[in-house]
DNA sequence: TTATTTACCTACTAAGTCAATAGGCAAATA
DNA sequence: TATTTGCCTATTGACTTAGTAGGTAAATAA
């Protein structure tokens, strides 16, 4: 079940393409637009930053840009960053490979099936689909 | 992302269906084969019963039995019932239409098309196939 | 009848996650 | 130089997860 890191996610990325475009986007800003404590949006759009998917400047007149168009964001992508993984299973999640029961595991053809499905699904919509 | 209340339930229910179909398949068993606390799974199998998906008798030579055939268990039901909800996000389940932001929220049709989609995926699929 | 086997019930717990809050420092600009 | 902003670490209360512990009640085999 995705968690408010994801959800603020997508909220921060389409608030600040909703604004013009050129200018720098002060957190300050969205926190009280989308009424989400500043400070907790801190932690989220550090991931974000670090995953390359806003850039951010100090000082007066600063804050976050995109770095790419709207429709260059998949929603998948984003969701990842923020959640740390999208799978529907612990097993499936980057470091999880590592499940004694791997091969004689009757469910993990099911959960790669889905993991495949939620994936496409998500890697398909973009940010742009949003606004 | 399932726990393991979902994923045991899934190995509960195979477990018994693999058996002879007319026993009842005592929990110690279970337990044994699957390598999981017995006690653990009691309180999943509590769910299945309450649910309907299982019935148990007591005493010598009693367990647990399907009530219906493999085929007829949707994967979706022993899930949802086991976890709770098997939506991705909280404003989805059941309780959850209390959202304040629910007539305004940008992202709430892409949650509601991925519901969708692993609805029906995790509906169509049945007990039977993982067997 | 008695011993054994089973389901079924309540309570507890250690570890981890969630959703924040608190209090600062560093950089950039007016 | 003062102010605005990003950026960093630490802490917290509530909740969930994945169990454990210790029973009672029912059904059967001996």
């Amino acid at each position: 079940m995705f968690s408010t890191k994801g959800r603020y996610a997508l909220r921060v990325l389409t608030d600040i393409a909703e604004q013009n475009k050129n200018d720098y986007v002060p957190l300050k800003d969205i926190a009280k637009r989308q009424n989400i404590s500043k400070k907790y949006l801190e932690a989220i759009v550090k991931k974000l930053v670090d995953a390359n998917l806003l850039t951010g400047i100090s000082g007066k007149n600063g804050g976050y840009k995109l770095v790419k168009a709207p429709s260059k964001y998949s929603i998948g992508e984003i969701l990842d960053v923020a959640e740390g993984s999208i799978a529907p299973v612990a097993c499936i999640s980057k470091d999880g490979a590592k499940c004694s029961r791997k091969d004689t595991c009757k469910s993990l053809p099911l959960w790669m099936e889905l993991n495949d499905i939620i994936t496409k699904f998500l890697y398909k919509k973009k940010l742009s689909d949003l606004i």
